[in-house]
Order: structure tokens, then C-alpha cells, then sequence
DNA sequence: CACCAGGTGCTATTTTTCTAGCATGCTATT
DNA sequence: AATAGCATGCTAGAAAAATAGCACCTGGTG
């Protein structure tokens, strides 16, 4: 699932050689087949190609899963959250970005007036 | 796994039923006894009752997971995720909050020179 | 102390997932 | 138009995971 949302749609192939510790291009086939009568995925045909993307949007599924992050590993708080992505030590915050965030900002403390 | 990271450590019973659609308590001790087998977690023992936490410490794994959630949802960007936080319908962010991650900024801003 | 409740260790069985491999069909290339 | 290359549909078998259930142990209670 991870990869077709980062990909937004995949392969059979693409997802397998997106996977880490690959299994089988069967195993593959199998999974996807099953996570769609799961609903989880559904497939659109090109040229006889199967691409499989998402049921649920990417939008939805976003949500959902930082809200998931944010219960699991950050007690709740966005603000852990945003300290810990400018603790940088995972990924670095240019100058450029930093004033976009401080916008961000002033922009929520507007509208929540 | 994600419930031994929320709750930092939990008995059998209290995975399974902190788990979505539960599966049999026969099945959450199997599934704990195998995510030891292979290292992701381990026990203690409390008055003969074991208590699972998981192995690779908190902090890591909140790492890495917040890392591959930029990843797969919002395409390596930082900011993104900021703004999904501040935008609310997920999660409101209060008065307070905001102030802190102004200062927080600050200081990202400063030691950044 | 005897008992009950709840947890553990095991074992056996069912269900699900993973795998291999082949026949068929479509594309694109030559 | 023939062919090589892939992708699909399918089947069957192997491997892994989920489940049920029982015997045993231990702590707390009446």
C-alpha cells in the first residue's frame, strides 16, 4: 500500500521491485489480488496492463495515517511532531522552508482568531 | 507494534485488546511469541506474567516512522506535513501550541546560521 | 488452607499467505 | 506476419499464521 501511495498507482512489477526483501513476483500477484477483494486496491487496464492504485484517496489516507502516527509515537501532539522533523537528525529544513512554516503560522493564528 | 510503542509495554491481553477487530488471545500470544522469535520485540517478567516492550527504542523507531511517512504521503517534504498538522481537520493545534512552534522555528532559524 | 481467576507452555488443526510454473493472450519489434 | 517478451489466469503445493483447548502454575481471597 505504501508504495502505491507514494507512487500514486503501480505495477505488479513496480510494487515487487519497490518492496524491501522482494518476495516472489507470485507472492506478488497473490497479494494484490488479494488486497483487492479487500477493497483495499482496485486495478485499471492499459493495454491489456494491470496498474493498481488506492480505493481510499491519498488525501484520506494521509490523514489518517499521521494521525495514526501522531497517536502512536508522539503522544498526541502535533507540536512533538514538528519539533522532532526540525531536530533534523531524519531530514533537514532549508532557510527557504523555515520562513514558509513560519507563514504557515501566523496564517493559523490568524484564522483561528 | 504500534500499541507497544503507544503504550511503551503491555501484556497479551492488553494488545489484543487494544487491536482494531481483535483477533483470539491464542493468536495474539502466537503472533507475540514469533515477533520475539525474530527480534522485534522481547519480555520481562512481572509475578510470572510477561510484559512485551519492543526492542528497538522508542525514539528510533519514531524516527524512521515519521521518515517513511514523509516518504510515502508527502513526497520528502517537511513542510507538507506542517501544513497538513496546522490545517486541522485531523487535529486542532491550540493558541498555545502555535506560540511554541513560532519559537520553535526561531530557534531552528538561529542555529541554522 | 482451599479455591478461583487468570496467565503460561504446549500441541494439534484450520485458515491464510506465499510460491512455482505453465498455458494463453497481447504488444511491439523486426 | 512472425516472433520474442511480458503480463495475465489458473492450479496445486509448501510454508506461515491464527485458532482452539488443555494441563500446569501462581497470586489473591474467603
Amino acid at each position: 500500500m505504501d508504495i502505491l501511495y507514494q507512487r500514486r498507482r503501480a505495477s505488479a512489477a513496480e510494487v515487487q521491485h519497490g518492496l524491501p526483501d522482494p518476495p516472489s513476483y507470485s507472492a506478488v500477484r497473490a497479494m494484490l489480488r488479494m488486497l483487492e477483494e479487500k477493497g483495499h486496491i482496485r486495478h485499471e487496464e492499459q493495454a491489456g496492463r494491470y496498474i493498481f492504485l488506492p480505493t481510499v484517496s491519498r488525501e484520506k489516507a494521509k490523514f489518517s495515517a499521521l494521525q495514526h502516527l501522531v497517536e502512536t509515537f508522539f503522544d498526541g501532539s502535533a507540536e512533538q511532531v514538528v519539533a522532532t522533523l526540525l531536530d533534523g537528525s531524519a531530514r533537514k529544513v532549508s532557510r527557504d522552508e523555515l520562513n514558509r512554516l513560519s507563514r504557515l503560522i501566523e496564517n493559523a493564528k490568524k484564522q483561528g482568531v
